[in-house]
DNA sequence: GGTCCATCGCAGGTCGACTTGCGTTAACCG
DNA sequence: CGGTTAACGCAAGTCGACCTGCGATGGACC
């Protein structure tokens, strides 16, 4: 008698429609059970795929997150550019920070965190490389005499980025338009009188 | 016939002084192994204890090693007063990047990102008590007249120490004091010429 | 100094990350 | 279109985090 159920033939997906498929899952995953959830296992057995695959390809369980999210995640924070200094950077910023309130945001950016030991290299190039783009902003205003020509961009962009990041990671606190404006104001005009 | 090693007594300490002896441990691992060394297991061992009394007390790794952390690492980060918000602001922020550069102190920062999800309050009590306390310096700055009326204390500071904890945790970039100083004087008078 | 109970030790177990060896097949190449 | 081989499936296993039940004892209290 031939078999009832036809015992859902394995499919056998390889290369790169078996990495599309991992890297779908684990981005459901992710949206539907949070972090915790996203685990190898249910990844795998979610794109019908043997968990050892899975951990031949990407290695980690934190290098498969990572790569589905910077996949995924292409948001690429477009660069602004207005003809004023403080309209580039509250567009930017404020992409910055709606980005970061999301669950993915979230997501990755505590995962560029982990990265303890092996290959100390790689840290967080996905951000690094979104937040270099940036200091284009500030060179302009450097040039059209907005902004002091000792003016260090890095350090600009650091001084802003840096406490929305804080609060995702560490404080919890909100970000919000308001906190945007006031990062963006404190650096271009100080805290002093003027 | 006698046994001919005693077995080493069970010592058996329980209490606060099994509390101190796995606290000590698990600096002591910390220490010379790094995070990743600090097993349970390990902890447990050394301090002559069983991992289940570990588990039974802490609950989870993750409170055992910030438990240990923040009990030795109690750098109470003084905050000056000499007059000159400059002068308060630099001393503090370079108080703080020479203990986040130490391995306890970036320990205790990757620990404190942790905390996906059980019990979501209690979120890095270390850091913002010990900021909290720093937006005094502001707040005697603005009443000397050195800052601006409308200055938001908490800002400035998230301002200064962001950088610094993302320097930690993403980038790892240097912390130095010309870092801090290119921070505080940012924030002190903005990127616009004077 | 005897009693009692919270605190421990200990054995055994679950679960997820990660590895290894071997058999099998999809996919590209000529 | 047949052959080769790298890419999979699968079984079995290690290791650490974390849990559970039970028996044993340290210590505080009377």
């Amino acid at each position: 008698m031939s078999s009832p159920e036809p015992v859902a033939p394995p499919l056998r997906r390889r290369g790169e429609r078996m990495r599309r498929a991992v890297l779908a899952a684990a981005v459901d995953l992710l949206s539907s059970q949070g972090l915790a959830g996203a685990t190898v296992g249910a990844v795998a057995r979610a794109a019908g795929v043997h968990e050892t695959s899975v951990y031949r390809r990407w290695g980690t369980r934190e290098n498969l997150i990572l790569d589905a999210l910077t996949t995924e995640l292409d948001a690429t924070l477009p660069v602004p550019d207005t003809g004023r200094v403080r309209d580039d950077l509250l567009a930017f910023f404020s992409a910055l920070a709606r980005l970061l309130v999301t669950a993915q945001g979230r997501a990755l950016l505590r995962l560029s965190v982990e990265q303890d030991d092996a290959l100390e290299d790689r840290r967080g190039p996905y951000w690094s490389e979104r937040l270099d783009r940036a200091v284009l902003m500030v060179r302009r205003g450097v040039e059209r005499g907005e902004l002091a020509a000792d003016t260090d961009p890095g350090l600009l962009i650091e001084a802003v980025s840096g406490p929305l990041f804080v609060r995702v990671l560490l404080s919890g606190a909100p970000l919000d338009e308001v906190l945007v404006r006031g990062l963006v104001d404190l650096a271009l005009d100080g805290a002093r009188p003027r």
